[in-house]
RNA sequence: GCGGGUGUAGUGUAGCUGGUUAUCACUGGAGCUUGCCAAGCUUCUAACCCGGGUUCAAAUCCCGGCACCCGCACCA
């Protein structure tokens, strides 16, 4: 099945193996003419909803990013490991988890190699040889600026979401402080698979749309639930079963957590059946804990049937406050947003009083964020000598540099970290899956029933026979659907019968048709492309009648 | 990365026990024709994945690389 769609979809256009006339590179794609019309209308489709309906914030951010976003986003200790390889039996491992010693993952290869060697270690599936380990990144690894003192590694992000969580404070300030409120970033995304396969469900160079949806920890309700309470899904929880049922209920019977997740499952549901994904082959199936990425605490994911089986096209995905406290932990800056209580209360407050006089000698140069540290700690959960940690180094506080002290205070909110629902799509594996869904056989003859508001052509035209003055009435209609912004192509060559399976096989939803009546009484014949209808049509005004049809044929 | 399979015009293929100008069909272009669903006729374009070896001679045999498919492993 991928074969006959890839060869339809690379013949007419829609995808290209990239830099082919060098014998071609693994996971890397290019959308021709047809697929990049495709792939525009799917996101287009997509900001749709996201950006007009949700009304979150589209930003656009660097592919390259500087090292310590993937420190702090804890990219870089995830994606990079030492593997070792079975020479036997091909099995591949983790190095550090194969030898004895603690904090193994802290050694370097050479290190972990002798370690090895000591050990003795073998493969644990067959016994046999392994490899010297290697270090292996998921990301692409490049350097910034000229060589020197001001070189600074970079990586290719490997996701879009960190852009929202660093502009977390100015987002914040652009949506006047009120959660919550989502950030989305349409993008590439690069990962160095070790091995990419089957087409464009596996690329090293992606696209990628991500929502960040900010909210209070407090309230996971969701203004506007409403919308998709009634939605019916077939949902996989990862505690067993198959259930198909709407989103109220499934937050009811708590199948699904929170009212946050199960919108954007309902929002997710929506757009897909828009884009022409098969209802039939879509399913949202929770995460297993030990599947869960590592900074997620729950993740619902779209997955659609394809003919390789059931596929992951989205991820929603509750990353909690993970993200933005690394980021405030490695940064140093404060990304928390504010709570107002309804009525500011009279607190008895203890707070926690450095002596400086004692601490400047101790610690020198580190005594001010010794004493910040100490401010933010909770005063009542403290005694005699304290530990602090900062950045990894400890500082232990003797219990006569500090002072707690008692106060009544006004407090009229406070300040938390917000959580995040991240739902994320793969644009090409949605796109792939709208080609596989949409793709239809009957003998010989193939057609894509794209909906009408994907299609890469909207509408064909062509004259009955190219001669009498047909042909220049239909170019001249041609031309008005253009210039109305209607995707038009124009074609006179063959027969009719081909003009119109030429147009099939693109996805094209409707075909007008000028013949001899045309000439006489100003209509033409409008084909739909699926049920192969044909009704007469007015030309003028024919705009109008297409871009309706094509409305119509648009949930949202 | 490991194991297995495959690689011939845009697509699907024949040739592959080495030996003329690499077969056929579809698609595509041009022309004729054609009064609504890949009609017909004429004609044209267009391929041996890349590199090396064996040989008088390689699409064909051997080696290496690359790409694709399947399985394993990996997969925020």
């Amino acid at each position: 099945m991928w074969e006959k769609v890839f060869a339809v979809a690379r013949r007419r256009g829609f995808i290209w193996p990239a830099f082919e006339i060098y014998g071609g590179m693994r996971g890397f794609y290019d959308y021709g003419p047809l697929g990049a019309a495709l792939k525009r209308n799917i996101i287009d489709t997509w900001r749709r909803y996201y950006v007009f309906q949700e009304g979150m914030a589209e930003i656009d951010s660097p592919n390259l990013s500087p090292e310590d976003v993937f420190r702090a986003s804890g990219h870089l200790d995830k994606f990079e490991d030492l593997v070792t390889v079975c020479e036997r039996c091909g099995s591949s491992f983790r190095a550090d988890h194969l030898v004895s010693i603690e904090n193994a993952d802290s050694l370097s290869a050479d290190e972990l190699w002798q370690e090895m060697k000591k050990e003795g270690v073998k493969c644990p599936e067959c016994g046999g040889p392994l490899s010297k380990p290697e270090p292996f990144n998921l990301m692409f690894r490049t350097k910034i600026g000229p060589k020197g003192k001001r070189e600074r590694t970079g990586y290719l992000r490997p996701e879009t979401a960190q852009a929202m969580f660093m502009d977390f404070p100015s987002l914040y300030r652009y949506f006047r402080e009120k959660l919550p409120f989502g950030a989305v970033q349409i993008g590439k995304g690069f990962r160095n698979e070790i091995s990419p396969r089957q087409g464009l469900l596996r690329l090293r160079e992606f696209n990628m749309a991500e929502a960040e949806v900010f909210f209070d920890p407090e309230n996971k309700r969701w203004p506007g639930f409403e919308r998709y309470r009634d939605a019916e899904v077939l949902l996989l929880p990862n505690t067993g079963g198959e259930f198909r049922m709407s989103l109220g209920e499934a937050v009811e019977k708590s199948i699904i957590k929170n009212e946050a997740l199960a919108y954007f499952v309902g929002l997710t549901r929506s757009f897909l059946l828009e884009i022409g994904i098969d209802e039939k082959r879509l399913r949202f199936r929770e995460h297993l804990m030990e599947e869960m990425a590592h900074y997620a605490d729950d993740c619902w994911d779209a997955e659609v049937l394809l003919s390789y089986g059931w596929t992951e096209i989205v991820g929603i995905a509750d990353r909690t406050d993970y993200d933005l406290r690394r980021h405030m932990q490695f940064s140093g800056e404060s990304l928390k947003a504010r709570r107002t209580f309804k009525e500011a209360v009279e607190m008895e407050v203890e707070e926690i009083v450095p002596d400086f006089k004692k601490l400047g000698p101790l610690f020198k140069g580190d005594a001010k964020r010794v004493a910040e540290e100490l401010k933010e700690m909770d005063a009542s959960s403290v005694s005699g000598d304290i530990r602090v940690d900062i950045d990894g180094k400890e500082y232990i506080v003797p219990e006569d540099a500090y002072t707690i002290r008692k106060a009544k205070k006004k407090v009229s909110g406070e300040d938390f970290v917000p959580h995040v629902i991240e739902p994320s799509y793969g644009i090409d594996r949605i796109l792939y899956a709208v080609l596989e869904h949409s793709y239809m056989k009957d003998g010989d003859y193939r057609i894509l029933k794209l909906r009408p508001s994907v299609a890469p052509v909207k509408v064909g035209v062509f004259p009955l026979m190219p001669k009498d003055g047909l042909d220049e009435m239909a170019m001249d209609i041609h031309r008005r659907l253009s210039a109305a912004g209607i995707r038009s192509v124009y074609d006179d060559s063959g027969s009719i019968g081909r003009r119109y399976a030429r147009m099939d096989e693109i996805g094209t939803p409707y075909c007008i048709t000028v013949d001899y009546d045309s000439l006489k009484d100003g209509t033409v014949t409008l084909r739909q492309r699926d049920s192969k209808e044909q009704e007469r049509v007015a030309i003028d005004g024919i705009e109008g009648v297409v871009s309706t049809l094509i409305k119509e044929n648009t949930i949202n």
